[in-house]
DNA sequence: AACAATTACTTACAATTGTTAGGCAAGTCG
DNA sequence: CGACTTGCCTAACAATTGTAAGTAATTGTT
């Protein structure tokens, strides 16, 4: 259980990812991985535990870099709008470091078992309600609008970022920090012109 | 095939398509099925041709409604802002209808086998054009902004739409028309308070 | 040269999958 | 009454699923 070891369970890992992503994990059979990576299905037990397992430390894994991102944020001392403007960013940015995996821990999770879909989503709440504490401080210090529903105006947010690797094309002409700042302009500014 | 069968298969498929959003198209199994309706699965061909069937059904019919809203709204003689809101408060009120087929929609439509995924895809670029439009016009006339790229403002957008029926609870003390106001107002004009 | 780890193989199994075939009972309609 | 339809049944199918057991080949290290 060495490095050449976290290599190779790296390798079958990512592989997995790309493969849960494009069919979804329940409909990725473990041939369809061992063919991927030229090898025999029962030899991908020589590197991993389960299927499950996979799906569990894709999870699980970006569920810590988001949460570390966050926990950056929330130390700057700036107003709300700019923490969240901030906070968009960061969700952005550790996305596009693996747009794959983050796609599959935004669909996929909930084929994890019990218990890890209870502490899975345990996660999410947390992370989504610091979000809305966020928007809460803007709403108080009257830099947010108080006339939105703010589970509401949360939920959007989280729907219009956890959407992006399903669209974003790291090829094209946007870069992710652009597509950051764009995201959280039109977000906390909106679409209309400035009046 | 007349009524009384219509309405027979009507319920398999409703039920079908709670179970699709509950556990997932490829996860949901048709004994599961079965077993929620009372009968056996091979009870179930009375009533459909396959699986897919049901999924089919339940994707092209949402798609319908979807399109025969935006119909209505792109005749109003209206600006590109007012536009947008109805065609946003449209697609709401569409999903508001019938929550769980939207989120089949939604999450599943992938599992859809060519050439119908295809068609669906067609589809759905095509409606997703027609927003598409309707924001041009409004960079056009100088009601929106023009430094926003128009792929991200369209497709955070629909992910703001699309991922309501994940968190929207019916019985919230928020009705579903003032959900798509309210939706409106924040991606047109966003969260921060008017200068 | 011997050892331990890593990586892969073959074979196999029990469970579950969607679906077909054929038949039986109850209600409807002439 | 008798024909027909509707809804469900049992039995069975071939295919696919995740995974276990045991073994061999290759590797770098002692």
């Amino acid at each position: 259980m060495d490095v050449a070891n976290l290599s190779r369970k790296e390798q079958v890992i990512r592989a997995a990812a790309a493969l849960f992503r494009e069919k979804g994990y329940v409909a990725a059979s473990m041939r369809d991985l061992a063919q991927k990576l030229g090898i025999e299905a029962a030899s991908l037990y020589s590197h991993i535990k389960s299927k499950e397992e996979i799906l569990h430390s894709l999870c699980f894994d970006m569920a810590a870099e988001f949460r570390k991102s966050l926990d950056a944020v929330e130390q700057l001392p700036a107003p709300a709008s700019e923490k969240l403007r901030q906070g968009i960013i960061g969700h952005i940015e550790v996305m596009a470091k693996d747009l794959i995996a983050s796609a599959v821990f935004m669909n996929e999770h909930r084929h994890l078992s019990q218990p890890y879909l209870r502490d899975f989503l345990l996660l999410r709440i947390n992370y989504i309600n610091r979000f809305k504490s966020i928007i809460e401080e803007g709403v108080r210090s009257g830099d947010f609008k108080d006339t939105i529903d703010k589970k509401l105006a949360v939920m959007t947010l989280f729907s219009s970022l956890n959407w992006m690797p399903q669209w974003y094309d790291p090829g094209s002409d946007i870069n992710s920090s652009e597509l950051g700042e764009q995201l959280a302009d039109m977000l906390v500014n909106g679409l209309k012109k400035g009046r």
